[in-house]
DNA sequence: AGCACGCCGACT
DNA sequence: GTCGGCGTGCTC
């Protein structure tokens, strides 16, 4: 069948599939269930109801145990009716309806249903990928006795931190408006007062009694935002959800928010699909991150899903950032449209006589770096230590050295699987691929040539901690990347260390651009941010800029002042001119007129279709097939790319391939993506050549 | 995705 | 002579 016909005959029903909330009431009775279940097809299964006992609309959202070929399976009853296109013989009747947990509501359900459609995903997938493990067992979790919470601490009588005038004039703003739908952008500095607008909003909520939901980032890096919500509201029962939390917990925390009980839901993007039933505000932080993507299974963007679940919900939502992404700036400042978020700047920083840093470009080409330092920022650290301040280091890369190398015959250490070099990780003497995780020792001589010599290329952060402890002997150096601090207690250990004093100079990754501020510290050196502006990614000046300004937010929030020191071969590069006034609106404002000029987005929307294979050729070949299927009738608006090889061309023995769909129209890229999805899926494939759909890619 | 059924190589 | 490789095909 050629695609546009298969276009035509599926597409509709498709379309149209919704929860039927007009099913006929109970005096005929609806003799079939419709069950969305989680299986990679884009259709749900009808089954009869189980033996005496009939089923009412009331039974919409309820989880149902269901014999599945010979298995058993947990779905969702998303729909009655009272005919099916098979006939009745064929149809198994419902093991149990599982009512132990109540139905999920129709919000939940709307939510669900635009993830699938805007993604592409089906709908089965998308609803049970969010439930807790425990709740998409086809098995009942073993019975636990329900354990109490202590008693919430009678509310503490603290005094509120008084408000800035911004803060003031953002919290009236959204007063103003009332309870409805409507999004803010709340742009604000690191230091501004962005949580305390947060905290303001949610203490309204909860006034109003109604439910927060506060997303995050990474809720490992931010425990202290954590402590501090609970701290200001003892008496709100307040949950987390992450990735982190164990089953039994995810569980138990998704369940006091569904049934009310919690009224603080604070979490990372799979909370936003938390049903709560009482939601009155949704706030996404730092909402420019791109851990708010998935970027495997279902591949949503949360913080898009966020705002269209506040506009479901008719409640407003606020997203808060120093740096937003363009998309959303462009959102809130009429780049596209009219202004669909409402902006709220907070300007000064909230804290009594902190300022900015000041930004000072170094120019390597008049003081060239010395294993990576340059003399001025190596004087400026000094500065620090006879000071008894703390210096902060950047290097966006981990290890000893990105690759390691024989001079006399050319050898790299190159990953056997992947299109990469393997990292030198001195501190655990192997060589390690940051891609696949391959891991071997460090070779003593040249695996070809023999040669004994073999040399460490490029400068990681372990590198750079060997140089300072070399060149100051008597400070106390800390590495803080997602080597030494990956899981969440390496993290708290470390900051506990910095906090307590016990560390003069920081060595490390974005991971310490996040979160937590540290008193002490006065000074931030940017190693070498200069790679990420030529990039070949037309978003990396967009996280470059995000990236350093975050840094820079570090230094000096005390009553000390801060400065950052930028090393760069291009000093008057306009990202940097623009850092060096903390001028993020001139910044975007340049970006999004170079991306109008040049046709990206927000100024255009795209999807990517990739495909990984035994061999490129498979992988490249599948796309072709994809592309010229769709171009036999062409889309209106849409163009589709050549099939190109990714940018990591090759992972963990997969070649991986791409293909650009681009529309100036969201609407006719969604339309044509639908249809081809569908015809993707009659395609028959090399059985290894696995591929899939990411809508808004990231990535490029 | 599972889990069947279904035809061709090295093994107790 | 069997156990088992994963190539199609189906699951209400």
């Amino acid at each position: 069948m050629e695609f546009s016909e298969i276009a035509r005959t599926f597409l509709a029903p498709i379309r149209a599939l919704s929860v039927s909330e007009s099913a006929p009431k109970k005096q005929i009775g609806p003799s079939i269930i419709r069950v969305a279940l989680d299986l990679p097809l884009r259709r749900l299964f009808d089954y009869l109801p189980p033996a005496d006992e009939p089923v009412s609309n009331a039974d919409l959202g309820y989880r149902v145990r269901v014999p599945f070929g010979r298995q058993r399976k947990i779905g969702i009853i998303v729909g009655l009716s009272s005919a099916s296109d098979r006939p009745a013989e064929q149809l198994k009747a419902v093991e149990a309806v599982l009512r132990e947990v109540p139905p999920l509501p129709a919000d939940w359900f709307r939510l669900a249903e635009f993830c699938a459609n805007y993604y592409h995903e089906p709908l089965g997938q998308v609803m049970l990928a969010t439930l807790p493990a425990t709740l998409r067992a086809p098995l009942p979790p073993p019975v636990r006795s329900l354990r109490q919470r202590a008693a919430s601490l009678p509310t503490a009588t603290q005094a509120l931190p008084s408000l800035t005038t911004d803060q003031r004039a953002a919290l009236t703003t959204i007063d103003d408006h009332g309870h409805g739908f409507r999004a803010y952008l709340l742009h604000g500095v690191t230091g501004s007062g962005k949580t305390e607008v947060y905290l303001r909003l949610i203490e309204r909520a909860l006034a109003g009694n109604r439910q927060s939901l506060l997303l995050v980032p990474e809720i490992n890096l931010t425990p202290q935002l954590e402590a501090r919500v609970a701290a200001r509201f003892p008496g709100a029962r307040l949950v987390s959800l992450h990735s982190e939390l164990g089953d039994a917990a995810r569980n138990r925390h998704w369940r006091a928010a569904h049934g009310g009980e919690a009224r603080i839901v604070l979490g990372t993007r799979l909370a936003v699909f938390t049903p709560l039933p009482e939601l009155g505000l949704i706030v996404v932080d730092e909402e420019h991150d791109p851990s708010f993507k998935q970027q495997d299974g279902v591949r949503y963007s949360a913080r898009d899903l966020a705002v269209v679940r506040a506009r479901e919900r008719d409640v407003p939502i606020v997203l808060g950032s120093a740096t937003p992404s363009l998309e959303t700036w462009a959102n809130a400042t009429g780049w596209v449209g009219r202004d669909r978020y409402h902006l709220l700047t907070l300007g000064k920083r909230a804290i009594e006589g902190a300022d900015l840093p000041t930004v000072k470009r170094i120019d390597l080409r008049t003081d060239p770096a010395l294993d990576g330092l340059s003399s001025a920022l190596l004087d400026a650290v000094d500065d620090r230590l006879n000071r008894g301040e703390q210096s902060l280091l950047f290097l966006n890369r981990r290890g000893y050295a990105p690759v390691l190398a024989c001079a006399a015959c050319g050898w790299v250490s190159h990953c056997p699987s992947c299109a990469a070099n393997l990292v030198l990780h001195l501190a655990d003497r192997c060589l390690r691929c940051h891609h696949c995780g391959h891991q071997t020792a460090v070779p003593r001589a040249c695996p070809t040539c023999g040669n004994q010599d073999l040399g460490a290329f490029g400068r990681g952060t372990q590198r750079l901690e060997a140089t300072l402890a070399e060149r100051f002997p008597r400070a106390r150096i800390l590495r803080v990347d997602r080597d030494a601090a990956g899981t969440r207690r390496q993290w708290q250990a470390l900051v506990a260390k910095i906090d307590g004093g016990e560390a003069d100079i920081l060595v490390g990754t974005q991971m310490l651009a996040k979160g937590h501020h540290f008193p002490k510290l006065t000074l931030v050196g940017a190693i070498a941010p200069d790679a990420a502006l030529f990039a070949a990614d037309w978003r990396a000046p967009e996280r470059l800029f995000a990236q350093l300004m975050q840094v820079a937010g570090r230094a000096g929030r005390a009553e000390r002042p801060g400065e950052m020191l930028l090393q760069t071969r291009f000093p008057d590069h306009p990202l940097y001119v623009s850092l060096a006034r903390h001028d993020y609106v001139g910044f975007a404002a340049e970006q999004l007129a170079e991306r109008r000029r040049t046709g990206f987005p927000p100024f255009t929307f795209q999807a990517m279709l990739r495909a990984e294979a035994d061999t490129m050729a498979d992988a490249l070949g599948f796309l072709g097939a994809a592309r010229r299927a769709a171009s036999a009738e062409p889309p209106p608006q849409v163009t589709l790319y050549d099939p190109v090889p990714m940018r990591l061309s090759r992972r963990a023995r997969l070649e991986r391939g791409q293909l650009l769909v681009e529309s100036p129209s969201r609407r006719a890229l969604q339309n044509f993506l639908a249809g081809w999805m569908v015809y993707l899926e009659t395609c028959k494939p090399p059985a290894q050549l696995r591929w899939h759909l990411e809508i808004d890619p990231l990535e490029c």
